[in-house]
DNA sequence: TGGAATTGTCTACGGACGTAGTCAGATCGG
DNA sequence: CCGATCTGACTACGTCCGTAGACAATTCCA
């Protein structure tokens, strides 16, 4: 398997990816419009948002066309584990608890939320117990 | 109580802050000196950084002996808040399960982990319970 | 007290980022 | 086929960041 290189998008760039995953190929036109709605962007902007993207890796731009279309290179999934991954070593000395901790004093989890919560951490809690044969049991 | 700014800190930075929430004042000596070690950096950029961790108002210098000394100004908690908002809207369109989920996925928790997690979802969940039965309790 | 060592300030530089203008080449309507 | 558009590549610019050298100011030892 090759070997999923570390492409860390910056803010803009993420804005940029929600769109394309989302919006599967889409043409620069596209693209640039929608920003332009929602962020003011100019046209050159999110073209060139495009090709800093595409020359990290992260966007596929399809030239066969007349128009060319852009797609995500990488999955949504690889960027939330590879950002969060370097959120909690630069901020949490790679400590999940600590960051939860964080998290649950600043916001408001609402009802849903925990228990959604509490679903992951079981989901969690079992593979963990499964890998090591053991019999893990939380509730 | 004042507005607490929003301070954002760099990877630099926070390596930085982290040491001075851990040493106290400390001169600018004994911080280079500890980063000298830690990567390798030289004494002015050590000196820079706490330069301008002062100018962003996160570090407290005090000039009154004939070492200056420097202090966290913000704490710990405050600054990891403050990150974890912005990386949860970033990355996860503010949603905290999204987050845990990714980070499940990604790490390989251990037993400890996962049970200091279900602790303090325990300790969030009765927070937010009480808050909805006793209102009107602010201080 | 004068030179040596320490400390502090100022300036710098390359690269990443957010943002965008320019202009040439591709395309479409008539 | 030709001008009006649209598209895309290239260049630009101010700011932040990581990193650090140069040099001035201060302090210390003999």
């Amino acid at each position: 398997m090759m070997a999923e290189k570390h492409i860390s998008l910056t803010t803009a760039e993420w804005s940029l990816m929600e769109y394309l995953w989302e919006n599967a190929p889409c043409t620069g036109r596209e693209a640039s419009d929608y920003f332009r709605e929602l962020n003011g962007w100019s046209r050159t902007t999110t073209l060139t948002l495009l090709h800093r993207a595409m020359k990290k890796g992260a966007v596929l731009c399809d030239e066969s066309g007349g128009i060319n279309t852009y797609s995500p290179l990488i999955a949504r999934e690889d960027a939330l584990m590879q950002e969060t991954e370097a959120f909690l070593s630069r901020a949490c000395k790679g400590s999940v608890s600590m960051m939860m901790s964080a998290i649950t004093k600043k916001q408001e989890l609402s009802k849903e939320e925990i228990d959604e919560l509490y679903a992951i951490l079981r989901k969690a809690d079992a593979d963990r117990a499964s890998k090591d044969g053991e019999v893990g049991k939380h509730d």
